[in-house]
DNA sequence: GTCTATACCCAGATAGAC
DNA sequence: GTCTATCTGGGTATAGAC
């Protein structure tokens, strides 16, 4: 797996060669899709000879899993933090939370990019990235919507309808921001404009 | 264009080879994408040789350009007439519009699944596909949604707000379906399940 | 209009020198 | 661990017979 403890005398070339090339990867891969993306175009952007890519990955279909698990533990690593720091069951949780989530497809725009461009097939590599990462993530979002509809603080309507909502708005941004932007010339990745959409969501979800 | 007045004697052997290519092409670019679209798997779902593809269109490029003008226009058949059969400007236009909005995206897969594939990306698919159609159903939609405010139907807040919240549920359900699905066995295609989502859509949107 | 054959290029993957 | 050369398959596009 690592290339840091060399068993020869020498020292490696590269520093995290693996790692280099595993973002590398998910940054072609999120851009590009899997198909468009060739190992060369990886080693090109990596900086090292495309052999090197398939001494590290033993293929590409194991690249891509590889980025896609590392990439995902990051969002993991932002997201489940961010709310344990504020777990309260009111309208500021709520708040909280739709911030996190916008925030989390922002910071990580492949996380966003890879289910828009995967997830209406049926292949494996959806069904690899919904049982190993989305299940969980949309249960955990659930679970705490459930619990602002038991407090009172939405309406009691189906968390998936909440969910789709709050998840289904950022990734529009995020996900097809270009477009977006190429058509009405809005920018959804900038910081104002996702205060001003967190705040407005708020007033609609919450009135009562 | 159309191959049905063959100048030789002989009568075509395909009925409209052109249109059952550009069908077979849209579908295979809504699954796979672009670029892992090749010719000859067009070719082989329209059940025609390779080189008659590249004979009615001239590059592959082309290609996609008129299966998505060809299929924006069902769209935009199916989309405006629907809505010009119900123009009102109260409680029951926005919900016609939201379940027309989610009809469509039903009725005509494609229309969301390109859109997510290509709408993050800087490439002149993108750019063609803002600047000579999403612009103008962006538009459309915001305009009703001001007569909206302004009727005080909805609540004073950036039209663009609703629309992402309208769309982006859709676009996520539709164009994510397989995902979700394999995810949490949802089924957002499902005829009741949308009848359901579009409900308390409204009644979140148009409480006061 | 239809179709076979093919030119030419680039992909993923491997062999083996260093 | 690193890298060049190469194998093999598949891609877009074209030529030219029918």
């Amino acid at each position: 797996m690592s290339q840091s403890k060399s068993k020869s005398g020498r020292p490696p070339l590269y520093e995290d060669a693996a790692g280099t090339i595993r973002t590398a990867a998910l940054e072609l891969f999120a851009e590009r899709g899997f198909e468009a993306t060739s190992i060369g175009d990886i080693a090109k952007r990596a900086g090292v000879p495309k052999a090197n890519v398939l001494y590290y990955f033993s293929n590409k279909d194991e690249l891509w899993k590889q980025a896609i698990d590392h990439h995902w533990q990051e969002v993991d690593d932002f997201y489940v933090a961010r709310l344990a720091n504020h777990p309260s069951v009111d309208r500021s949780g709520l708040k909280h939370l739709i911030e996190t989530y916008l925030e989390a497809c922002c910071r990580f725009p492949p996380y966003v990019q890879i289910m828009n461009m995967e997830g209406h097939a049926e292949n494996w590599r959806t069904r690899w990235l919904a049982e190993k990462h989305l299940r969980r993530h949309i249960e955990v979002m659930r679970d705490y919507l459930s619990q602002l509809t038991n407090a009172g603080v939405i309406p009691d309507v189906d968390p998936v309808i909440f969910q789709t909502l709050i998840t289904g708005g950022g990734q529009l941004l995020i996900g097809q921001h270009q477009l977006w932007q190429d058509a009405v010339e809005i920018s959804p990745r900038d910081a104002e404009f996702r205060a001003n959409y967190v705040k407005h969501m708020i007033e609609l979800l919450t009135r009562t």
